[in-house]
DNA sequence: ACGGCCGTCATTTTT
DNA sequence: TGACGGCCGT
C-alpha cells in the first residue's frame, strides 16, 4: 500500500474526532500545531504527570492520520523502552481513525529509538561514504574503559610517580570533554580538578585511545553521538540525511547535551518540523554532560521563533503530593516551569516518616507494602525509590527473607557479569575479527593462554588474508592443544555466517566446559546464558542484537529468587535516574535525609546541589495516590554493623527546610511499642557470625 | 601462565 | 569494607 497517500478525506468534517477530543486545550494546541504539516519549530514544557507522553504520542498518530508518511518520522526517546511505548500508544490513536490499518502503519514507524541507536543504524546506513567498515562493533563503558587502560598501559603511565587517574576517570574526562563540546583544559579545570596537572599526558592517551578504536573498527558510546554530528558537517550528507525525515520529534530534551543539539541543528538548521517536548524541573543527567540551557534556548535557535507550549494540569497526583512536590521545587534558587496543579482530592498528606535505622527502614517498608496489599493495591502498583543502587541492599535482604517478589531498575546489570560478557564477547569477536578488547578476553578463557599468547594470536589474524585462515595457522603450546581445535572450529564456523539464533547456542556449548572449570557455580550461571539466548531470539540478527543490546541492555537484574515470570505479581525497586518517566499509586523513597539525598560526595557547587534537589522533586512526582518519604536516624559507616557501636545520626535532607514542613505528615515507626505489640529492641549490635569464626582462630 | 598475597583506594546516577 | 591492580612465587 502506498503508505504516504492514504485517503484522509473523511476526516474534513468540522466535527472534532474524538482522540483529540479527549485532550485539555494545552494538550490539543501541541497536537494540532501545523495541523499534519511540515511546520514551524515547536517547543513543549511538560510538567511532570502533564500527559507528556500521551500528547507526543496523539501528535505523531495525528501527523500519520493526516497523511504523514510514518517511515519519514524520526522520533527519538530516552530510552528504547519509551520508545515501544510510544509506537505502541501511536498504534492505538491511530487505530481509532484508521482501523486496522493502523498497525501496518505504526509498523512503518521505524526510526524510532534513542539517540545512540539512531545513530548506530545511521552510521552503518553511510558507512562508505564516511570511510567507516560497516561491520563495526560497538564498546560498552567496561570495554571502552579496558581499552583506554591499554593505551594508558603502552604509553607507560601506569606507572608514573604520582598517581595517574584511573581507567575509569580518564574516559569520563574524555566523555564530558566529547559530549559537552568543550576543551580538554576546560573540563579538567571545572569537572575534575584534581586531575588537572595531567593535562598534556591525557590528551597523548586520547590520542592513542582514538586511533586504537578506529585500528579495531569500533565505537564508543561516544562515537556514535560524534561521528554523527561528524557526519553533518558535511553539507552534502547533512542534505541527504535531513531529506530523510519530515518530522523530527525529541522526548526529554532537558536532558540531552551539546553534541546531540548540534546533531538537531545540522538535521533541521531552520527547525522546520522539529518538536521537542521536556521539563527543565527534571533535569537530571547533567553528570552524563545534560544541558539545561539546550531546552531553554531552543525557542530562539532558529530564524522562525519557536512555538511554546505549555502543559502545567498534573494528571497524575493528589493535591496534597502536587503542593508538596511543589514547595520542594519551589525553593529552587532558579526555575523556569510554573506550579503544576491538579483536581485530584485526598484527605492524606505525604508522610514523612521516621525510623530509628536502615534496617527499620526496610520493616517499615515492608510491612506497609504488605498491609497496602491485603487492602487491594497490588504490589506491582507500588515501587521503591532510592538515590544510590546500593541504598536498598537491607530491604532486598528483608524482601527475600519474607519471600517478597521484586524486580530493581537501575545498578548491576545483568551483562555486567563475566560469563554473560564471555559469551558476548565471542560474538562481537566473530563479528568483527579486529576488535582487540574482544579477542583478548576470548583468548584467554582457553587454559595455557595468558596475554602475551593472545596478542601473537591476534597479530597473526591481522597480518592473515582471512581472519579464520590466521587463527588456524596458528601452532598453540602444548598446554593450550587440547582446547585449540575446538575453539579454531567454532570461530570459523562464526565467521562463515551468521546463523542466528543458533550461533548463540553454539557458542554455550562450546563455552560450558570452560564455564564449569571457572566458576563454582556454575549451574546458576548457565541458567543466565540460557536466558540470554532466549533474549536472542527475540533480535532478527546477530548484528542487532549485539548493537542493541549494548546501547540498550535489559535493566532488571535477575535476583537470587529467580526472575519473576510476567503474570506474577511483584514490587519496583528502582533508581531515582531509572524511574523517569513512569509512575506507580504508592510510592517510597528511601533515605531522604542529607548525605543521601543530596549525596555527600558531590563537590557541592551549587549547581550540584540544584540538580539533587531536581531529583527529589521527580521521587516525589512519580506517586499517584500516597507518598512515604523514609528517614533513618542512624547509619552504620560501613554498611555492615560489624562490631556496632560506630555510628552516625542523619538529620531530614535540607530540600525539607521546616519552613514548607506543613506540607507533609510527619510520623515516627513504629508508632508506639504498645500499639506495635513489640519489646523495645536491644540497644545492641553483635556480629555473632565473627564470634563463631573467632572460635577456630 | 597462573594462583596467591598484599597494598591502595573508592566516591552515584546511564546511553 | 571489598574490589582491583601489581608483584612474586611456582
Amino acid at each position: 500500500m502506498n503508505l504516504a497517500a492514504h485517503d484522509s478525506t473523511f476526516l474534513d468534517s468540522t466535527v472534532q474526532p474524538a482522540y483529540l477530543a479527549r485532550l485539555n486545550d494545552a494538550q490539543r494546541q501541541a497536537v494540532e500545531h501545523g495541523d499534519g504539516k511540515i511546520a514551524g519549530p515547536l517547543l513543549v514544557i511538560a510538567g511532570a504527570g502533564s500527559g507528556k507522553t500521551n500528547t507526543l504520542a496523539h501528535r505523531v498518530a495525528h501527523l500519520i492520520v493526516k497523511g504523514a508518511d510514518p517511515r519519514r518520522i524520526l522520533l527519538m526517546t530516552f530510552s528504547r523502552r519509551a520508545a515501544s511505548e510510544m509506537a505502541r500508544r501511536v498504534e492505538r490513536i491511530a487505530g481509532e481513525v484508521l482501523g486496522r490499518d493502523a498497525a501496518v502503519i505504526t509498523d512503518a514507524l521505524t526510526w524510532a529509538g534513542t539517540f545512540h541507536g539512531i545513530g548506530a543504524r545511521l552510521l552503518r546506513d553511510y558507512a562508505l561514504e564516511i570511510g567507516l567498515d560497516p561491520a563495526f562493533t560497538i564498546h560498552d563503558r567496561e570495554d571502552s574503559a579496558d581499552l583506554m587502560n591499554l593505551v594508558r598501559h603502552e604509553l607507560g603511565f601506569s606507572r608514573t610517580e604520582a598517581r595517574f587517574p584511573t581507567k575509569g576517570t580518564c574516559l569520563a574526562i574524555y566523555s564530558r570533554a566529547v559530549n559537552a563540546q568543550v576543551p580538554l583544559g576546560e573540563v579538567l579545570g571545572s569537572a575534575f580538578p584534581w586531575c588537572a596537572g595531567w593535562a598534556e599526558q591525557l590528551k597523548q592517551l586520547f590520542a592513542g585511545y582514538v586511533e586504537a578504536k578506529q585500528a579495531q573498527n569500533v565505537l564508543d558510546y561516544d562515537d556514535l553521538l560524534l561521528y554523527w554530528a561528524q557526519m553533518t558537517a558535511e553539507p552534502e550528507i547533512a542534505t541527504h540525511l535531513g531529506g530523510r525525515f519530515d518530522h523530527v520529534l525529541v522526548d526529554e530534551y532537558q536532558d540531552t547535551n551539546r553534541l546531540q543539539a548540534s546533531i538537531l541543528l545540522a538535521l533541521k538548521p531552520d527547525g522546520a518540523g522539529l518538536t521537542v517536548v521536556g521539563d527543565d524541573a527534571q533535569s537530571i543527567y547533567s553528570f552524563r554532560a545534560a544541558e539545561v540551557r539546550n531546552i531553554l534556548d531552543f525557542p530562539r535557535q532558529f530564524a522562525q521563533t519557536a512555538d511554546v507550549v505549555m502543559l502545567e494540569r498534573n494528571y497524575r497526583s493528589t493535591e496534597n503530593i502536587l503542593a508538596a512536590a511543589n514547595a520542594v521545587i519551589g525553593e529552587a534558587s532558579e526555575r523556569f516551569t510554573k506550579n503544576l496543579w491538579s483536581e485530584r482530592k485526598s484527605a492524606d498528606k505525604p508522610r514523612l516518616v521516621t525510623v530509628r535505622d536502615e534496617v527499620e527502614q526496610a520493616n517499615f517498608v515492608c510491612d506497609t507494602i504488605l498491609a497496602e496489599r491485603e487492602a487491594g493495591t497490588a504490589l506491582k502498583s507500588q515501587a521503591v525509590l532510592f538515590r544510590a543502587s546500593h541504598h536498598s541492599g537491607p530491604l532486598e535482604i528483608e524482601l527475600t527473607r519474607r519471600n517478597i517478589p521484586f524486580v530493581k531498575f537501575g545498578g548491576l546489570k545483568f551483562l555486567d557479569a563475566a560469563h554473560v560478557k564471555d559469551v558476548l564477547a565471542v560474538l562481537r569477536f566473530a563479528e568483527n575479527p579486529r576488535d582487540r578488547v574482544a579477542g583478548f578476553r576470548v583468548l584467554q578463557l582457553l587454559p595455557g593462554i595468558g596475554p602475551s599468547a593472545a596478542a601473537q594470536i591476534v597479530e597473526a589474524m591481522t597480518s592473515a588474508l582471512d581472519e579464520a585462515m590466521g587463527l588456524a595457522g596458528w601452532r598453540p603450546p602444548q598446554r593450550a592443544a587440547d582446547d585449540w581445535p575446538g575453539f579454531v572450529s567454532l570461530y570459523s564456523g562464526l565467521r562463515a555466517g551468521a546463523k542466528w539464533p543458533a550461533d548463540l547456542e553454539q557458542i554455550r556449548l562450546w563455552y560450558e566446559p570452560h564455564l564449569e572449570r571457572i566458576h563454582e557455580d556454575a549451574i546458576t550461571r548457565r541458567a543466565d546464558l540460557l536466558q540470554l539466548e532466549q533474549i536472542g531470539s527475540g533480535y532478527a540478527s546477530r548484528e542487532r542484537f549485539l548493537t542493541e543490546l549494548t546501547l540498550d541492555p535489559p535493566d532488571a537484574t535477575s535476583d537470587q529468587a529467580g526472575p519473576p515470570h510476567r503474570d506474577e505479581d511483584y514490587l519496583i525497586l528502582s533508581t531515582i535516574h531509572s524511574a523517569k518517566g513512569q509512575e506507580w499509586k504508592n510510592v517510597f523513597v528511601l533515605n531522604t535525609v542529607d548525605g543521601c539525598i543530596p549525596a555527600d560526595l558531590g563537590v557541592g557547587t551549587k549547581e550540584d546541589i540544584e540538580e539533587e534537589r531536581r531529583l527529589l522533586y521527580v521521587a516525589m512526582t512519580r506517586a499517584k495516590d500516597s507518598l512515604n518519604l523514609v528517614m533513618p536516624q542512624r547509619f552504620f559507616p560501613h554498611g555492615q554493623a560489624a562490631r556496632g557501636d560506630r555510628h552516625l545520626y542523619a538529620s531530614r535532607t535540607r530540600f525539607i527546610p521546616a519552613s514548607i514542613l506543613a506540607a507533609f505528615q510527619q510520623l515516627s515507626w513504629p508508632a508506639a511499642q504498645a500499639a506495635q505489640g513489640r519489646a523495645p529492641r536491644p540497644e545492641v549490635r553483635v556480629d555473632i557470625g565473627a564470634r563463631m569464626r573467632g572460635m577456630w582462630k
